[in-house]
DNA sequence: TGTTCATATTCTAATATGTTCATAATTTTG
DNA sequence: CAAAATTATGAACATATTAGAATATGAACA
């Protein structure tokens, strides 16, 4: 049986790239942020806490469903939004921790 | 005196989403990896590992020496560029264990 | 039914990003 | 000095992202 020795991990830079533009976007940060604390939110609440405009937030919102990060459910006229990527949280923790002098 | 009670974390996402915009691409994100294991690399060196072209990947290194991430030093006619901000490699390696499936 | 609320979509404009090509600047070498 | 090598720059272009306005859809409710 022939064992790779020490395998070089294999990086899809492509997807990590693809990953981080997905998310990289103060708003989106900002709703990653807020799910990551609270489960679900309306489009509603996400639109106050975050300061942005009902259709710009819907936008953010729609592609990142699109991209796998989030979910959405629709329960009467309201849609709420969860984490479905939770990894992401683990970006956003080691931005937090970074002290990134930028 | 008053001490300020659990604040709670205040963090700038226009910076946040800076940050991640700057270094959310394929081919950067390889550049900060490569420099994550090598202190100093010149463009050529660069160039042939990534597989990039000379004057687009002069491109994306200029960027990211503009924005703090990279650092370059002339030596002769070789330039050597390296990690000016290290905190970067700590994206890097939580997107590399996250096994984000997109 | 008609009105209001919540959300999505479409369209358009502005701006930013990625890419290529040609060329410049500088250094080394013959 | 001329030629080759290394890197940067600028123009031009294509494409993507961001933003906002207007409108559509569908649910709730008077």
């Amino acid at each position: 049986m022939i064992t790779k020795v020490a395998p070089t991990e294999e990086i899809d830079w492509e997807k990590a790239g693809y990953l981080l533009k997905a998310i990289a976007h103060p708003v989106r940060l900002q709703v990653i942020m807020l799910l990551s604390q609270q489960q679900n939110m309306t489009v509603n609440e996400l639109c106050k806490e975050t300061g942005c405009e009902q259709s710009l937030l819907s936008h953010h919102l729609t592609g990142m469903r699109l991209k796998g990060i989030l979910s959405s459910a629709k329960e009467g006229q309201f849609v709420y939004y969860a984490l479905k990527e939770r990894n992401v949280v683990k970006i956003l923790d080691c931005i937090r921790h970074c002290d990134c002098i930028m």
